[in-house]
DNA sequence: TTGATATATTCCCATATGAGAATATAATTT
DNA sequence: AAATTATATTCTCATATGGGAATATATCAA
């Protein structure tokens, strides 16, 4: 089997760097493709392609206004990622990293010491 | 150009749902490869392999125990996806779908009202 | 040394990709 | 209707994938 779709859910939707700069643009409100595509600097296509990809995970929605399409987050698709990474938000704390080291130590010394 | 490798960066080493999944089994502590390979139900090279992309984005480290090689979760790693996912979190929240609703009510009674 | 256990690598293949180029569709203006 | 503007789709291609099977490597045991 191949690699999954980058539309079969977010995680692979914004593993790629352009879609997370979209989102971000975004995130500053609604957009025409033509705004993105000269704040990106990428072809029209291109901005095209990555916009349906986002489109199939919605994680835009899209909204016909004259002959522009207005684009716009759709933020409730990104919390699966939140929600997975959030857990794992201790690891790379101070406070985790100075525990971790204490265990270390402990470990040390355990296999050090007693006379049995 | 092809899709950037899955060893590019962490949000690209995430993207595949097994990896997720051995780093949240090692969220636990460290364990050996055959661990992995029972409770996952993986074969034993599919395993190796998902570890050898998570190694390589060093989102685990690795240490010789005999015959063993024991894997722990390296949390760091995946900060960027912390950092970058958490900036939306406001746009799923309660308060956020109902700061939304009533920006399209304010936005449709002025497009009523006036007489100009 | 021979065998067993634990893990990693290599080879093969079907499939999805992202980029560029060309083209199609749709709405608006003249 | 013809031209223009805005966006989407299709085509081709090099490349990376994940799974399965086979095999290589490393450590420990007899």
């Amino acid at each position: 089997m191949a690699r999954a779709a980058t539309t079969t859910d977010a995680f692979n939707a914004v593993a790629e760097p352009w879609r997370r700069q979209i989102l971000d643009i975004l995130a500053s409100g609604e957009r025409p493709v033509n705004d993105l595509v000269r704040l990106l600097g990428l072809s029209q296509p291109q901005v095209s392609k990555h916009l349906r990809v986002l489109r199939e995970v919605e994680a835009v929605d899209v909204r016909n206004e004259g002959r522009q399409r207005l684009y716009r987050l759709n933020g409730h698709a990104l919390k699966p990622i939140h929600d997975w990474v959030k857990k794992y938000e201790r690891s790379w704390s101070e406070r985790f990293d100075r525990m971790e080291g204490v265990l270390e130590e402990l470990k040390k010394e355990g296999d050090m010491g007693g006379d049995e």
